[in-house]
DNA sequence: TATTGTTATACTCTATAACTATA
DNA sequence: TATAGTTATAGAGTATAACAATA
C-alpha cells in the first residue's frame, strides 16, 4: 500500500480556494455519492429527480418537467422513454399534443425508494454543518443560483 | 414580450431545497457564467485552469495536472495538444517519459488576461456575500469537497 | 516493473435543426 | 401560429482497455 507518493511533483494549486471551483467540486462529490446510493436501484440521479417530480405534480408533462430541470425538450424524449420501459411512469392523452405523466405503482415504490436516499445522502453532508452554518449555506446558494440580479452578462 | 405564461402548469418542487441539487444549480450558473467571459480568449474554463495550473508549477507534467483536476491521463492528451496548438504552451523532455510543460509568451498573456475574468467572476458572485457569510460558505464548501471524514460509502 | 503518453472506443449529457401533430 | 413530442446529429466530458517508451 504505498502508492502515496505517485509522482515527483507536488503542485501549487492557484484554482482551488476559487469560489467558482469550490462549488464545482462539492457538487461533483456529493452527486457522485448520490449516484452511488442510487445505482442499486437501477436510477440515475436525473430519473430519481423525475419520479418525485412526477410524484409531486401528477398529470404534468415532459416539457414542463423539462423547463423546471433545464433539460431541453428533445432531451427529455429517452428520458421518459427509460422511465416507461422500466414500467416505472405511463403517459395518458393531455391538451394539446401533450402526455400527462404519472407513476405506476412501481414507480410508486422507486420513487418512495428514491427519497428516502436522498434523504440520507443529504443528511450526511448537512449533519457537518450547524443549523447556523446550514442557514447561511443554503441562502448564499440560493442567491447564486438565482445569477446576478441585475445585468444579465 | 408575452411569452411569461408559456404553459398551463406551475410546478411543485420537491428536488429545489435539496443540498445536492442547490449546489448543482449554483456550480451550473457560476460555470456558465465563466464559460461566456472567457469566450473572448477562445479558452474553455479547463484551458484556462490548466494555464494558471502551469503557470503556477512550470515543468510539471500533464499527468500532474490530471491527477490534481481529476482528469484521467486520456482525457488529457487532446486538452494539451489544443493549447501546444494554439502555442500557450510547450513541452520540453522530462524525467521518465513525460513531459515538463510551460508557457509561451502568448501562453503567458493568456493566463494572466483567464485570472484577470476569473477574479471578475468570482468577485461579483462573493460580492453578492458579506465577509461573515463568505467565510461559512468556504468552509462548508471545503468540507463537502473533502467528502465524508471516516467510512468511504 | 511502475509510470507516462498515446490511441481507440463508448457512454452520458447537452445543444441545434427540422419535422409532425394539435390546440 | 405557438406548443409538444420526436428524430437525427454533433459536440463536450468522462471512462476503460491496450500499447509503446522510459526510468
Amino acid at each position: 500500500m504505498n502508492h502515496i507518493l505517485q509522482s515527483g511533483f507536488n503542485l501549487i494549486d492557484p484554482v482551488g480556494p476559487r469560489l467558482g471551483y469550490m462549488l464545482r467540486r462539492a457538487s461533483a462529490v456529493m452527486m457522485a455519492h448520490l449516484g452511488a446510493s442510487l445505482a442499486p436501484l437501477d436510477l440515475r440521479p436525473v430519473e430519481a429527480t423525475i419520479l418525485l417530480l412526477i410524484g409531486a405534480n401528477p398529470n404534468c408533462s415532459q416539457s414542463d418537467l423539462g423547463r423546471l430541470l433545464g433539460i431541453k425538450r428533445a432531451n427529455m424524449v429517452p428520458l421518459i422513454a427509460g422511465l416507461v420501459a422500466k414500467q416505472m411512469i405511463s403517459k395518458s392523452v393531455g391538451g394539446g399534443r401533450s402526455h400527462a405523466l404519472s407513476l405506476t405503482a412501481a414507480g410508486e415504490t422507486a420513487r418512495g425508494a428514491a427519497e428516502k436516499i436522498m434523504d440520507a445522502v443529504d443528511g450526511r453532508y448537512e449533519s457537518m454543518l450547524d443549523p447556523a452554518q446550514r442557514a447561511v449555506l443554503d441562502d448564499a446558494l440560493r442567491r447564486i443560483a438565482a445569477g446576478l440580479g441585475n445585468g444579465e452578462e
